[in-house]
DNA sequence: GTCTATAATCAGATAGAC
DNA sequence: GTCTATCTGATTATAGAC
């Protein structure tokens, strides 16, 4: 059965669409109706609730984003090193986001935002995507201490994550600030 | 006049500490009121809005935010390496927000929150926040590609600035993770 | 300076026609 | 599957007593 135009995705991407540039706190039924081209109560055609929308959006943001990061990691051999794994994802990560994926900007730019309740049904899924990243960090890391890279992960997703509200398409493209992201954070930017 | 135990006061201490703790979108007067010890219409006899409230903690966070880390930059000599006073300055900022300030920590969560047209008015007094991170930046910098640095600062800052949404107090103290911090920033995490 | 009572507004949700 | 009309509840804000 395809999905090519339903009803239930064209307000699936509304609200990602919202939630990414407007944040949760923001983000009305009325205009998440009308980006998918319907009014409010059509919604509920499709779904119970507004925050069953929301985190539909999280959940396949998470599950996007996931998925491609672990696609661009695992293609490469079983020889690269860590280090070159890491990056990859990093890369892999930041060009996700700044290649116009609305459902894993909206979780970069919301997750912090959700209702409790929400927020832990949705973490389980978010675990996920932050032990694949623990994963390569740990592989990568020249000391090894687990406390620091746990703060280092924390660092790096915030860092990430951000780029949604500051980019803006001009002489830099989605690639170099991936690249940049890369350099600064395995490298340093006073070494 | 001492301001010391003013109704205004504590109406703002509250309103920052949750701004801090729930954000923009799920701050609600009554609780705002309740933390001041009153009853929300009674917070119309020291402020015209809601909204006034919130301006002035963003207000003042920036500005309590930035006089501090000037402070522990410009304590340093003149001969001081600019690569240490960048140190300085993120050190700074991490422990401010780590130590329990909650107006800087509001501004780091809210910011990126607030109605457009506050954000016009509180962006002229973060302009100054900005400017001196990108003076040191720039001053710190091994390449000296302006783009570059203006990446590199986006980043800093909204690595810096996550740290309130995860930091427990525990085995790492708040020095340690501001000391991480510039290590990371400066060194790279696999250098 | 804080309260009680209440107005005004808005957003999410439901009922039922088409 | 979408609409119009309406309900319900929450929240900001005002009026006026104390």
């Amino acid at each position: 059965m395809s999905d090519g135009d339903s009803g239930r995705k064209r307000i699936l991407d509304s609200a990602a669409f919202i939630l990414r540039t407007k944040g949760f706190g923001a983000a009305r039924l009325s205009e998440i109706a009308q980006g998918a081209g319907m009014l409010a109560p059509s919604i509920y055609h499709h779904f119970k609730s507004k925050d069953e929308v929301v985190e539909e959006v999280m959940l396949s943001g998470i599950y996007r984003n996931t998925r491609h990061i672990v696609a661009k990691v695992e293609v490469l051999g079983p020889e690269t090193a860590p280090v070159d794994r890491l990056r990859a994802a990093i890369v892999a990560h930041v060009e996700f986001l700044l290649s116009g994926d609305d459902y894993s900007s909206a979780v970069a730019r919301s997750f912090g935002d959700l209702p409790s309740e929400m927020k832990q049904r949705v973490l389980a899924a978010y675990a996920t995507f932050d032990s694949y990243w623990r994963d390569l960090l740990v592989a990568a890391s020249p000391s090894g201490n687990d406390a620091q890279t746990t703060v280092a992960r924390k660092f790096l997703i915030a860092m990430l994550d951000s780029c949604p509200s500051w980019y803006r398409a001009g002489r830099l493209g989605p690639t170099q600030i991936a690249n940049q992201a890369a350099d600064l954070f395995l490298g340093g930017f006073a070494p």
